[in-house]
DNA sequence: ACCTGAACACCGTTCAAGT
DNA sequence: ACCTGAACACCGTTCAAGT
């Protein structure tokens, strides 16, 4: 699955697949949320920047193969317990871990036109402990697909922002004209403490209310 | 709140940030996911694509002038009826049709340095609405940021992708081989069956999950 | 005070030419 | 079979010049 051997900037052998994506992945992370450029990308490698076309088509016949190989560390890395419920919850905090180290994955994503290798392995383990959790199949399908949606796009949008504002945030709404805004003016003490705290807060939101249903099957 | 009166593409008069803002929606709403170029919008204001610089410090300053605009049509045309549960689900499906009309709008809302007067008001109905459900002021808190989150990052990753794959997707995901992927195949005719159904299901899950949660201090 | 137009430093991509 | 390098059609942004 795309694991030539890497190589680093200084390579006199031939280009591969792999190491532009490796390449890619390494310049994206420096860069942050900036779009990382094939003349760059180029330069990295020690190569003409034209040379990436004869691996691939073009930019966004790359990015899938980029999204793809972040992906698979999600997979690779995932150890199933038994419990569904525990399940679930390793993998999306772990999906969620990557998307917040690469900001670029969620619009990576978001531009692949077909269901991607590692994804669909994703979708096959949470989906098997969503059916033995006692969820009906279409139950268990809505699930997961809403674990899909809310990991990627929750993760991605709090990737994209950055942590750095948050203390600003709130300063700023605790500061907002208190007659105008009673309740943001009251609980804005509580607002804005963590983006993983208020994911993990989301997601067993959502867990509770999947395992009282999947309960409710069950009587 | 920026509302000059709005000129064509035909208008002599000079210009204003009102007519700016106008013109890049509706340019952005053309081009779909594809972004706006200042050189295309100065073409369809009748203007020197500089021209924009003399109202907008530079285009991440436009930006959030533009999504703040978008935010205000939901804020807007929101009626509280009094029921809290009804008053965020309303809220939360309106916010979520002007996320899939404007692709963009996530990007944008991402690139706003501080929080806009539109996003500010939204907050503050969300979290009347969430306090008087007999929540804590911390998790009201906790509860609209996450609303706000689950908002914007699952109806823009639904925008991004477009709706026009699904049943690719459900297609492909069909014909994988039931050795190494039985839960999927098993389901795949219930997955991707409706970007807006999939976001109200999990909505209600963390509405469900919240009224239990609130009832809970009640008793 | 606001707009224009040339210019600068970037993009992705194509294509003939090299090896 | 793969890589190079010039070229094309784009970007955002700056700045002197116009009115």
């Amino acid at each position: 699955m795309g694991s030539e051997p890497a190589q680093g900037a200084s390579g006199s052998s031939r280009l591969t697949r792999g190491a532009i994506v490796d390449a890619y992945i390494a310049l994206a992370d420096r860069e942050g949320k900036a779009e990382v450029s094939l003349r760059l990308l180029g330069e990295a490698l020690g190569v003409d920047p034209t040379a990436v076309y004869r691996h691939f088509r073009d930019k966004s016949d790359l990015l899938p193969a980029v999204a793809d190989r972040l992906l698979a560390e999600v997979a690779d890395a995932f150890q199933p317990c038994g419990d569904w419920r525990q399940d679930v919850r390793t993998m999306a905090l772990e999906a969620r871990e990557v998307y917040v180290a690469h900001p670029q994955l969620a619009r990576l994503l978001a531009e692949s036109p077909a269901p991607l290798p590692n994804n669909e392995r994703l979708m096959e383990v949470s989906l098997g402990a969503l059916r033995s959790s006692g969820l009906s199949d279409a139950e268990a399908a809505n699930a997961m697909e809403l674990l899909e949606n809310y990991i990627a796009g929750v993760s991605s949008l709090s990737a994209e922002m950055g942590t750095a504002e948050d203390e600003a945030w709130r300063r700023q709404l605790a500061a907002l004209p208190p007659d105008r805004f009673p309740n943001t003016t009251a609980v804005a003490k509580h607002l804005y403490r963590g983006d993983r705290e208020n994911f993990e807060f989301g997601l067993d939101l959502i867990l509770d209310a999947l395992q009282t249903r999947a309960d409710r099957r069950h009587s």
